[in-house]
RNA sequence: GUCCCCUUCGUCUAGAGGCCUAGGACUCCAGGUUUUCAUCCUGGCAACAGGGGUUCGACUCCCCUAGGGGACGCCA
């Protein structure tokens, strides 16, 4: 039985690049009869957050990529929450350590950053030294009893050749010199990724792992573990990245990523799923309108092309445009609209906000049109009137979004709160700073009160329209954002 | 810096040694249909990174170089 599964780390936005590992995982499970299933990788406390596990469930829902188990419906191999898994990790911890295939480690970070600052200086790869793999067990004992924070790492083999197949590229081969003796059990008890991924894909009995090429080099690290425990093997299968138009990796600076966006901008699911699937992979016919099904029912991995794809936004339009006009006649495609956002709910959303401003309802259309839209057009001179002069709105506006993507609750109260302070700790007056962020958000003079708005468009919208103004402004260089996050972070220690 | 992966039009791709005068699609340009626009139709521009091999024959196989990307966290 072919098991594939996707595993998330709910630590923001639905990504992209998630649905695509999805999609892969998916296609290749339902083309073997297989099963597909969803694990939440929470093991990183501080970075997530119920909601956004919440939404990149509800995104992939919205794609099509329906699981066979996961958190939400459960399945014979749950808990499906890695959060959820505590004990099973330590025992397994435990286990490696007692074979003495793993050890504890007191290292302080500071000494670390030093170790890895000398070794990149020296033209060494960087990787913890061993200093605590010689200890003796009763420094070790002595150290725990004193309570001294502690994690555990994985043994290495010093010397040697580790060889990984991967079904797309053959055998990879990395000196066991490079590979880092990786921490397996963080000092707050939790497992990091490598360790919980290797038990996890054991347990919940996965047979193909379908995930990002930027694993590749992590792979020995998971063989290696596989190999202590005395599991077999998944068959590894490293998908190319997706990538800006730069050719760097996809990223929200410049591009947008979340999955969301792309629901909000109104494009079909269908369409989406169709492009990322003509994202290194095509049918045998050459066709590139294809739904979910087609793509399953003739998927084949080795006709996966592993150039790195670029997300073109140009051609998911063309897409989408086919899928509106050749799929849906005059009545789907009005309840495809009433579904997106022609709809009561969103309406009883819009209504407070243009009310007071409304004498007939032709009034409305006008007033609330920014709301539906995607990017609004704006230029340079849209700016123009503004008191600020340019290089301020520039910072405003980068400042804003900083700030805007710590934001998870997204309530209009928050989002106040948010630019209030950003404001007072700026030394500008709140109209001053969101002059700018009235324009780009609503592409217009006058609008309806902008917190509310920002609750109406949306986190996804909202920031990238921020981002897509700071682009018409002519953008922020790499040089630029690095001054500006220096001058930004000062900000918060004045106060 | 060290290691790993990748390399066909600007972009997504077809191509599994002769079928390649390298095909399709997006974008762009030109023309047609259309009261406008869009759709639709027709046509055009545009690529095998470079150099060595192997072979009767390389886009396809091997090596080197270059370029691009990724990894090097108590993040995933």
């Amino acid at each position: 039985m072919v098991r594939t599964r996707v595993a998330p780390s709910p630590t923001g936005d639905p990504h992209v690049g998630t649905g695509y590992m999805a999609l892969f995982s998916y296609c290749y499970a339902k083309a073997h009869g297989g099963e597909f299933l969803l694990r939440i990788e929470d093991t990183d406390v501080a970075r997530s957050t119920q909601q956004s596990e919440e939404v990149i469930l509800a995104s992939l829902k919205w794609l099509g990529l329906d699981w066979d188990e996961g958190p939400d419906i459960g399945g014979p191999k749950g808990p499906y929450r890695q959060s959820e898994r505590l004990p099973i990790y330590q025992a397994h911890v435990q286990q490696l350590v007692d074979a003495g295939h793993a050890f504890h480690c007191f290292c302080t970070r500071e000494r670390l950053d030093e170790m890895r600052k000398q070794q990149i200086a020296s033209g060494e790869t960087a990787r913890y030294d061993g200093a605590c793999a010689g200890l003796s067990q009763s420094e070790v004992d002595a150290n725990l009893a004193k309570g001294l924070p502690s994690v555990v790492r994985m043994k290495v083999p010093e010397t040697g050749i580790c060889v990984i197949q991967d079904r797309l590229r053959g055998d990879i081969e990395i000196d066991y010199s490079q590979i880092d003796m990786q921490v397996l059990q963080k000092a707050d008890g939790f497992p990091t990724y490598h360790l919980a991924v290797v038990v996890d894909d054991h347990l919940m009995e996965i047979t193909h792992i379908i995930r990002g090429e930027e694993w590749i080099n992590s792979a020995p690290k998971h063989q290696l573990l596989y190999e202590y425990f005395g599991w077999s093997m998944p068959e590894l299968i490293h998908m190319p990245l997706l990538r800006n138009p730069d050719k760097s990796k996809l990223s929200k600076r410049k591009n947008p990523t979340s999955i969301r966006y792309y629901k909000d901008m109104g494009f079909m699911p269908e369409a989406v799923v169709n492009y990322l699937g003509m994202l290194g992979w095509s049918l045998p016919s050459g066709e590139e309108k294809f739904p979910l099904s087609d793509m399953v029912a003739n998927f084949d991995i080795s006709r996966i092309s592993m150039g790195a794809p670029v997300f073109d936004v140009e051609k998911l339009k063309w897409l989408n445009g086919r899928w509106l006009r050749e799929t849906l006649d005059d009545d789907a495609l009005a309840d495809r609209l009433v579904e997106w956002a022609l709809n009561r709910d969103k309406l009883l959303e819009i209504i407070p906000l243009i009310k007071e401003r409304v004498e007939v309802f032709s009034d409305v259309a006008p007033l609330a049109a920014f709301l539906l839209e995607g990017l609004p057009e704006i230029s340079v001179e849209s700016f123009a009137k503004l008191k600020t002069p340019p290089e301020t709105t520039l910072k405003i506006l980068q400042f804003s979004l900083w700030q805007l993507e710590q934001v998870t609750a997204w309530q209009s109260s928050d989002l106040q709160a948010r630019l209030k302070h950003l404001a007072d700790i700026m030394d500008v007056k709140i109209r001053d700073l969101l002059g700018p962020l009235f324009i780009a958000l609503s592409g217009r003079p006058v609008a309806p009160p902008l917190f509310d708005s920002m609750q109406v468009l949306g986190p996804d919208m909202t920031r990238a329209r921020i981002r897509a103004a700071i682009e018409v402004l002519g953008g922020v260089s790499k040089k630029q954002t690095k001054k500006l996050d220096a001058e930004y972070r000062g900000l918060g220690h004045k106060k």
